[in-house]
DNA sequence: CGGTATCTTGACGGTGCTCAACCCTAGTGG
DNA sequence: CCACTAGGGTTGAGCACCGTCAAGATACCG
């Protein structure tokens, strides 16, 4: 199976030491660094666990006491906001090899719901597991914290198109930024990928309308700028989308240098 | 000289362990956990520096090399995302006790520009101290890694309210928010407080034009519920206000049972 | 095959933007 | 003391982007 054929994400690649691995956090984390036997076997051990989720199978509800974090061995999973005006805004989404939860640690219960979009795979373990990361494994706990930091960054983008791009823009860069993301995870590495949310989902992200980004996505694809059909997309003109977004990619370079020996 | 006397944000409070401290950082953490002294010589090394700024002075400009983190001592500072559009989105504002530059800390440059809004103090440290810290002082660590998480999930609070509310409860949502930020740092604790943003700030801070924020503001003034001048905030009908934002307070509890003893 | 979710298209209306003035205050220099 | 400037606040007229309402068409799923 080669990356990217599963349109769930699941990940079977080889890891730079040479072995292989089902992980996709291994996979992920060892895009960034080469993982020591220690660091292999601690992330093992956050992944003992595993939860086969159906489509829409709730991962926190909110208000519910969260003992645990997640990872994401394969799936997507999104995070709902409390509902406002009828509508619930999706905050974030979780994609294969994703730690979920970090935004929400410092809580003793969840402040926003966790659902299954697609079925999948999930890794319960502790959250005093972070804890014992920078512990026993500092280096590790140096990168699950920066690879953090890249979501914040990214939701800081998502903020900023938000507020000063109009519709249009703001759905091109969310699309790009998702296949930077897709890619970073190694799962796609085509101008080609899976993107299985409804259009009523992506004006929930968006903060649009599903009628309004039904004819945006109708008006990008009579310019032959990009398709959405059959849950994939295809972008046809890369330079007027990378144009149009102006947008960062923050997802394939690290900066390690403060990280411990 | 009593919290909130300072419009700026100065910090001079009695820490729990009966000393007591000029810094912001250390009064802010000592709100949460009982600071030991190797813990208080950590954050003092961390201040150890400290470089007084004036009001527009830039901490990083976008594209600059970032090989420290800061402090603030006091003062507020903007972070400004990428120019779009003529305009520049203010993507966080920093206050007093805040620990600037966690978000990119993965970068080598800095990605988005910070600037001092009003003059302030402000201490550099290493950002390998990051690292060093969860070494040294585990808990200190994971306090500062709680404190992120907040400043993220307060992120996410903002993105909601950029893509779901309409403009008026997305103003009203700010300030109260702002105002729950300052009690946690206690610099302030009344319904009357320093907000020296000028309404056009204001406006790129939520997505909207100083023209529609003179407007939400008259409205807001002659409806009675609250009022700016002078740069000060004061809320007169706090019901009304907390129902239109229906906005969680996340800032006074963090949850530590995952905290490394 | 029935029922539900999703997509599609049209007509209309409102929230919030644009453009264009004008005012007020503080600061500066003559 | 006053002219001049810059930054910020205030208000009006007009309109565009995007939401709301409504109705069908299509695809999915038991």
């Amino acid at each position: 199976m080669t990356a990217g054929s599963d349109p769930r994400g699941r990940c079977a690649v080889y890891l730079r030491n040479g072995s292989n691995s089902e992980s996709c956090l291994a996979s992920r984390l060892s895009r960034y660094i080469d993982l020591t036997e220690a660091e292999l076997r601690f992330v093992a051990r956050m992944e003992r666990d595993s939860r086969p989720l159906k489509r829409r199978q709730a991962i926190y509800e909110i208000g519910e006491l969260t003992e645990e974090l997640h990872v994401v061995k394969y799936g997507w999973a999104l995070v709902y906001g409390a509902p406002v005006r009828g509508r619930r805004p999706i905050l974030h989404i979780y994609l294969p090899g994703d730690v979920m939860g970090m935004a929400e640690i410092a809580q003793t219960h969840a402040v926003h719901a966790t659902v299954m979009r697609t079925d999948g795979m999930i890794c319960p373990f502790p959250r005093a597991a972070i804890a014992d990361m920078y512990a026993q494994v500092p280096r590790l706990g140096a990168l699950i914290m920066a690879l953090n930091s890249l979501e914040h960054l990214g939701l800081r983008q998502r903020f900023a198109a938000a507020t000063s791009l109009n519709a249009e823009a703001a759905l091109i860069q969310f699309l790009l930024a998702l296949k930077n993301r897709l890619d970073a995870a190694q799962t796609q590495e085509t101008a080609r990928f899976y993107m299985p949310l409804t259009q009523s989902e992506l004006g929930d992200h968006l903060g649009l309308t599903s009628i309004y980004i039904n004819r945006l996505l109708r008006r990008l694809n009579d310019r032959g700028v990009l398709t959405l059909r059959d849950k994939h997309v295809q972008i046809h003109d890369p330079d007027a989308v990378s144009e149009t977004a102006g947008l960062r990619n923050d997802w394939t370079n690290i900066d390690q240098s403060w990280f411990p020996a």
